[in-house]
DNA sequence: ATTCTAATGCGAATTCATTTTCAATAAGGA
DNA sequence: TCCTTATTGAAAATGAATTCGCATTAGAAT
C-alpha cells in the first residue's frame, strides 16, 4: 500500500504553505526545509501521486512549466507577476464568456491569466528580480 | 541579403490562408502543398525570420506548443476545440480585468482561452477526431 | 524486533520541441 | 550566364522537463 513518508508530507506541506501554484523546482526548495536531502525525482513522484489522489491540482499557464496548487478551490484564475514570475490565484471571474465565441462555437470552459506586477514586487519597486 | 525563396513564401502563405494559429507541424503540412519537399527545419527557420520581421506572431496556450498566426490583429483571444484541438481567434474581450486582481496587484495585460467545440466539429458531431 | 516491499536518492535515460551542422542547391546581382 | 553566398534538406545535436533503473533505506504490519 501507499506509505506516509516524510518526503511526501513535506511536498504536500510545501504546497499548502505556499498558498499559490508552485513549480516542481519551487516545491523542491520549499520542501527541503523539512527534508534536506529531498531529490527532484521524488518531488515529481510525489506530485504525481498527490494529483492522482486529488490533493493537489496542476496549473498550466502559457509558455510555462506546469505548477501545482492545493485542489478543491472553486473556479478561479491566475495572475503571473512579470517581475518575479510568481503565480497567484485570482478568486474572481468575468463570467459568461460563451457570448465571446464565434457563432456555432460551443464554449465549455475557459482559462484566464492576468499579467502585471504583484503586491510584493510593487512595494519594493524591484525590476525583474526573480522570486525568493 | 535575405532571399525570397519558394519555401519562405509557402510558409507565409500557409499561415495567411489558414486564418488561425498553426502549429509548426501544421504549417509544414499546409506549406508542402506548394513545396512538396519542404522540411520541418526550414519551417522553423522561416517562422523565426517571419516573427523577426513582424509578419507573424507567436501564440502560446496552456500546455500547448507555440502556434503562429498573421500579425497585426487587434487585441484578441483564442478558442481551442476540445475535439479537434484547432485554435481559432476570438475577436472579443471581456475587458476591464484589472478589477479582478487582488488589491495591490497591478494588471498590465491578460490572456484568455476559451475551450469547447468548434463550429465544424459541432456540425459533424465528431468525438475527439483530430484536425484534418 | 523482524520482515516485506514501497519509497528514496542519484544518475542515467527519455521525450520532444527546436536548433545546428554540412554538403548541395538556388536566389539574384554583376 | 557566371559567381557569390544565403538557403535548404537530412540527420545529428541540443536543451529542458520529466521519468526510469537500481541498490539502499525505512514505513508499517506482524
Amino acid at each position: 500500500m501507499e506509505r506516509n513518508t516524510r518526503q511526501r508530507a513535506a511536498i504536500r506541506s510545501a504546497i499548502e504553505r505556499a498558498g499559490r501554484p508552485l513549480l516542481p523546482a519551487e516545491v523542491l526548495q520549499a520542501a527541503q526545509v523539512d527534508v534536506p536531502g529531498l531529490s527532484l525525482a521524488t518531488v515529481y513522484r510525489g506530485l504525481k501521486s498527490l494529483v492522482e489522489e486529488g490533493a493537489i491540482a496542476p496549473v498550466s499557464l502559457p509558455s510555462e512549466v506546469t505548477r501545482y496548487e492545493v485542489a478543491g478551490h472553486h473556479h478561479h484564475h491566475h495572475f503571473q507577476c512579470l517581475s518575479c514570475d510568481r503565480v497567484y490565484d485570482v478568486h474572481a471571474c468575468p463570467g459568461d464568456l460563451g457570448r465571446l465565441a464565434p457563432p456555432g462555437f460551443q464554449v465549455e470552459s475557459h482559462d484566464l491569466t492576468l499579467y502585471g506586477r504583484c503586491g510584493p514586487c510593487g512595494e519594493v519597486g524591484a525590476s525583474k528580480s526573480r522570486a525568493s
